[in-house]
DNA sequence: TAATTAGTTCTACATTGTGGTTCTAATCTG
DNA sequence: CAGATTAGAACCACAATGTAGAACTAATTA
């Protein structure tokens, strides 16, 4: 089963409307979560995502930008789709009823 | 944050309908998920739950059945439960628009 | 009094989470 | 051109969570 870092790297990748590489999808994360994500959490999640073939990562070119050195491209394998949909169904499968959800405190019926 | 199995063991003790206690627990986990549960995971998790001042356990008395030992009686503290509501909110906030919960497979608008 | 049994305790190791420091190669400045 | 600056990635270290199973405890039964 996925990490809930791990799924929430998945989704940030996954999401459309930017090119997915590695310091995007950390701002990407940033703005999403309002939690700071540190480099190292970052590339070592991406590592154990690729060597678990959930996601392909390859280099794209140099941007031309003072300091801008060519880019760790990443997309989401359908692997890692299929993971990140389990992660997900098993959490909302598990909360049914619960009173965080309901809002109703824990009652039976 | 919670990892997925301590929301796991925190939602299955608090779910109502069942006295909570380790080895009732483990069963209730095992009929709700399908997932093998072992008895460290089991423990080590309540323990480190404990700690952390999600779950109150204490021991209540043995009952009169054969092999019957005292049970590990378990409940869910409300800063337990704040910390499950806080786990599942940013997973469902994680996974807005993602395509395995619109069925659109990864559309713009 | 030995066998059986519900239930828990304890130990060990694998996987994930998280932070920061260092390295690389490109543009900019003088 | 040499040094400063900078986007971005690689790497290292350690903490927190996940997971298994063997050993222990105390009660009933035969």
């Amino acid at each position: 089963m996925l990490g809930e870092f791990e799924y929430l790297l998945i989704t940030a990748t996954a999401s459309p409307g930017d090119e997915a590489y590695g310091a995007a999808i950390r701002e990407e994360i940033q703005k999403n979560t309002r939690r700071s994500c540190s480099i190292g959490a970052l590339y070592t999640t991406i590592d154990r995502l690729e060597q678990k073939g959930l996601l392909r990562t390859w280099m794209g070119a140099a941007t031309p930008e003072r300091g801008g050195r060519s880019k760790r491209m990443v997309r989401v394998t359908s692997k890692g789709v299929a993971a990140a949909k389990d992660f997900y169904q098993a959490v909302t499968r598990i909360s049914q009823g619960a009173s965080w959800v309901t809002g109703r405190a824990g009652e039976v019926s």
